[in-house]
DNA sequence: CGATTGCTTGAGGCCCATCAAAGGCGGTGG
DNA sequence: CCACCGCCTTTGATGGGCCTCAAGCAATCG
């Protein structure tokens, strides 16, 4: 079952997946992480393939994933999907809608998700009286910027088995960063087509794909779990470089 | 000669395009306005296909383009080249180093430009005492974000004339909300080896989509010169929808 | 007037989309 | 408990979009 892989005990965050991820952009105190707990304390829970919230729309309040997967995408008027962004634990759905005023594209739940939903006031309050969170909820903005960046490169100039062997390396220290890897396995109950939609190819292909990646022993993937035999191996073929998930390595010791 | 169209008389912008660019995003006081126009008045001149500035590298300043037209990309261990962005007059190359640290892309000017160093510490006072300012200046790296995620969506989704289409609506847009565009044509000095950076593909099937899109009469570009005989037709036929730029109603009224 | 840069065109072939169908696998219900 | 159903994965066949290589042309410039 998905969700129990999701839920299983050792898989389970050792501590708040938002603590640990904000702690990798700035500097927090032990205040600023019992604020942040507190504020993610309030969850609410929610099926597989659910949107949480649509283009066009004006939230009053920001979404936060604090377990399962999900994910940015737009649909175009012939119906095609684009997945732009994998949101994973700790992850913010709609953080810049306060200043852009309204979604200029959607989100929706991949597995059941565990979410939290932040009152503009409370973001607000945040802003005026606690400039270090404030500044790591910038910082994560920014790496989602980053992220995209590295994907439209992907996209523009990797073949599909670097890009989709990029993507694996992306998910994988992301899921670490917030305590739901190994060192070189996670569980990723992505479909194929979810997959494809992800990397602008037809799921056939996807399909195909992976499959290449598996004959060279790069990657293990089934009944969601990914492994990765060679982490370093898998992260040269895709030429990975770190860097522009921007993770303090002051943080990355610990 | 490419300088020379950019700073040919009538498309000389009326205005200050950091002003007008960033009243489309925040309601900003006529203090406010006087105080951008200080920050950009002490001007830089550099020549086409100069870096601004390299991935890896932690800029002291903020850089900012004045004039012409310059892009952030990416280059990959085999040499190719991803263009991320372009940047057009008005538009800020690395706001985000502040909270980021450091560079995870380059930017290099394609036509002459003239462009303003902002000291960090300028930027500081302004997020201190300048709270509107502020928020404009986060609302135009929440548009860079969208505008991301538009561009991943051509790449993954849209043909190439539908791709090469929309990103002439986009750009057209762009310029004329600083008043760098007539209703329907602008220079756009970009050769097709640029653009087809940009969008993903060869430069040879970029030379044959552009010649698509001029046989169907979608467009006419020569020289440098972008002109669409019917905006609204080009505008469906790449299933534009400007909401990604957020341009407040309001001032595309004015 | 060579040299450089950008644009254009042709030929051949690969990558990938599309269409179609068959085989797992879990879940449901009789 | 097994038949059935839906979702996902897998496989084959075919065609087209796009890449690569290669060469010719136009415009600009020292």
């Amino acid at each position: 079952m998905i969700e129990a892989t999701w839920h299983s005990p050792h898989l389970q965050p050792p501590s708040n997946p938002l603590v640990m991820k904000l702690e990798r952009g700035a500097d927090l105190s032990e205040a600023d992480k019992r604020t942040l707990e507190t504020l993610s304390a309030r969850t609410r829970e929610v099926e597989a393939r659910q949107d949480l919230i649509q283009e066009g729309e004006r939230p009053e309040v920001v979404h936060l994933v604090m377990s399962g997967l999900a994910c940015r995408y737009k649909v175009l008027p012939d119906g095609k999907r684009q997945i732009l962004a994998f949101l994973v634990p700790g992850d913010f759905c709609d953080l810049h809608v306060a200043i852009l005023g309204f979604m200029d594209h959607s989100i929706c739940t991949l597995t059941p998700c565990t979410t939290v939903a932040i009152s503009s006031e409370t973001i607000a309050e945040l802003a005026l009286n606690h400039p270090r969170i404030t500044r790591a909820l910038w910082w994560a903005t920014l790496v989602d910027e980053g992220v995209l960046r590295e994907w439209l490169t992907g996209m523009g100039q990797r073949s599909s088995e670097a890009q989709t062997a990029h993507l694996f390396c992306e998910l994988l220290v992301r899921l670490q960063a917030v305590g739901l890897a190994a060192s070189n396995s996670c569980y990723l109950p992505l479909t194929q087509n979810e997959l494809a939609d992800a990397l602008g190819i037809s799921p056939v292909h996807m399909n195909r794909t992976l499959q290449q990646l598996r004959t060279v022993g790069l990657i293990v993937l089934a009944k969601g779990m990914l492994t990765v035999p060679d982490v370093a191996r898998l992260q040269a073929f895709a030429h990975f470089n770190p860097n522009y998930l921007h993770l303090l390595r002051r943080a990355r010791q610990a």
